[in-house]
DNA sequence: CGGAATCCCATGAGATACTG
DNA sequence: CAGTATCTCATGGGATTCCG
């Protein structure tokens, strides 16, 4: 699951890498949303996400399903058809989500002062 | 602070983004890990943390500082000395950290079932 | 000591083409 | 449609050296 370098380091954070291992990439979140918000295809996902390309979603995706974030099917023969959903456990990922968008909009505000504060905070 | 790109995603995101960019690194943590637990200066810090280049730490560092999650002081003329501090805005960062760990272990329960479950919850 | 500069390689990721 | 394969290039980061 994660690279096997650093053991050695406070171990406590051993969890904290995974979790930002698993959610910290480029695409992960977008692709989980995406997903999230109702869509299942793999042409579907894919453009639904300005500027990903089809190897890096094919992998990304893999890696979603290996951590069971979301579930593959292959629905039928011809022309073959997955059907990507998310699990249960996904929706785990929410209150991370909603600490992570909370310090962020905390984090701004901070560095810039008080300006765009224009942000939802529905993940 | 962050790079440009994909300014088009869900804007609910962007902060979230931001939070990953600013401790989602390799390195961010542990260092600022290190500092949290009382190393000062560039080369202890550095000591601190095994495989990490000069190069890095440097980098990381100024990051950091420009996040205002630290401080950089310069002590006395020769040789010259630095001193890293924490700043209180960094505390703020340990309520994420908590939910990233504790999302971690629970993750892992749910991957690997019920084996090494001894980590401390303390970051 | 605290870094900056340089060199170099491994990886990440975009573009395109191709297959079942 | 759902991916895989290949090629290529940018970048990240390791090792080492050097400077004030």
């Amino acid at each position: 699951m994660r690279k096997k370098e650093h053991k050695e380091c406070t171990s406590a954070l051993l969890p904290v890498r995974d979790t930002l291992d698993i959610i910290g990439g480029k695409w992960k979140l977008l692709i989980l949303i995406s997903i999230w918000e109702g869509n299942k295809h793999f042409r579907e996902i894919e453009r639904s996400i300005p500027k990903l390309s089809t190897k890096v979603l094919s992998k990304e995706l893999k890696d979603l399903e290996e951590n069971q974030l979301i579930t593959r099917t292959v629905i039928n023969g011809f022309p073959v058809r997955t059907k990507y959903m998310p699990t249960e456990h996904s929706k785990t990922l929410e209150k991370v989500i909603f600490e992570l968008h909370n310090w962020g909009v905390h984090h701004r505000k901070k560095i810039f002062g008080n300006k765009s504060s224009n942000s939802s905070v529905s993940v």
